[in-house]
DNA sequence: GGCCAGGAGAAAA
DNA sequence: TTTTCTCATGGC
């Protein structure tokens, strides 16, 4: 008899995995030597790939069914047309030709909020191949093991309670910087108030937003940044070292303040500047990235 | 070895 | 209210 290995299938255009997974908003992936990408959501670990026009995702500690195809449909965002989205940030700002083809397989991927909250507060003044460092040594450490594939144990992302329990001298064994006392007393805050922090989704992009900024290490981009990739609000538009360079090359924004700068994108961009921005984001870093090599 | 990173917080202006 | 300084760590 065949050993059934049972997969997801979705029929999906305007998608790259590639691009989804290296565009900074997810840090827990990686690509193995067979060309799939294996990575941990939540309390799940999958390989997923794609094959032409089909996305392939094969639960490794889950059984596939409707509950996993939903919660996958739902990930990668796979009910929002992106050819229209695309379609009208082009007109919306003409010259984002280069970053919407360069970047057109971004989605943008609906992640968890507490994860996106701790990874975001460590991602400050670090680059990324060191955010995902530490966002493995936290769940390593305080993580629950989901699934292990030969010697290699699979860790989820720790829970509030979890991170809320740990001391600070431990945390700082994990080599964290600076940002070790801030996940602490962020993880202990979202704990204590729990309801509020679930209630987050309802309020209006402000309150949701100033809500953020009362936790320690968040501040304006590191709030956008939850508020995009964990909780669904694009509006946001988190303004980090790459995207400023970008807007003021596109648009000689050089002597601009930030209260203008966000004026400026919010009359260019509207209610998809999110996008825009994970677009301009990809475009400008790789592009940078390719002419160091 | 200096520079920089998906910046924030505190002090200073 | 807006600018400047400092912060821990490691890749390049």
């Amino acid at each position: 008899m065949f050993n059934e290995v049972k997969m997801i299938a979705f029929h999906v255009i305007n998608l790259d995995l590639k691009q989804i997974f290296e565009c900074g908003q997810a840090f827990r992936w990686e690509l193995t030597t067979e060309g799939k990408w294996l990575g941990v959501v939540g309390n799940r670990v999958a390989l997923c790939w794609q094959e032409e026009e089909r996305l392939l995702i094969e639960p490794l500690n889950h059984e596939a069914g409707q509950r996993e195809t939903a919660f996958w449909r739902h990930y990668f965002d796979l009910d929002r047309d992106y050819e229209a989205l695309k379609a009208t940030l082009y007109e919306r700002s003409p010259d984002l030709e280069d970053a919407l083809a360069f970047g057109s397989g971004i989605r943008i991927l609906n992640q968890d909020f507490f994860e996106m909250t701790m990874t975001f507060i460590l991602s400050s003044n670090n680059h990324i191949p060191r955010i995902k460092q530490l966002v493995e040594r936290l769940s390593e450490s305080y993580g629950q093991p989901i699934h292990r594939i030969g010697e290699r144990v699979f860790y989820s992302f720790p829970s509030p309670e979890a991170l809320a329990g740990a001391q600070l001298e431990d945390l700082r064994q994990l080599g964290l910087g600076y940002r070790d006392a801030y996940v602490l007393e962020t993880a202990r805050a979202i704990t204590a108030d729990a309801k509020g922090f679930e209630a987050l989704k309802k309020l209006s992009f402000q309150e949701a937003k100033a809500s953020l900024l009362t936790l320690s290490g968040v501040g304006p981009k590191v709030a956008d940044c939850i508020l995009l990739f964990g909780l669904g609000r694009h509006e946001a538009f988190p303004i980090d070292t790459w995207v400023k360079k970008t807007l003021v090359r596109r648009y000689q924004l050089e002597a601009a303040s930030q209260k203008a700068i966000e004026a400026f994108v919010e009359a260019r961009f509207g209610d998809l500047k999110g996008f825009a921005q994970q677009f301009l984001f990809y475009f400008e870093r790789e592009n940078e990235r390719s002419k160091a090599k």
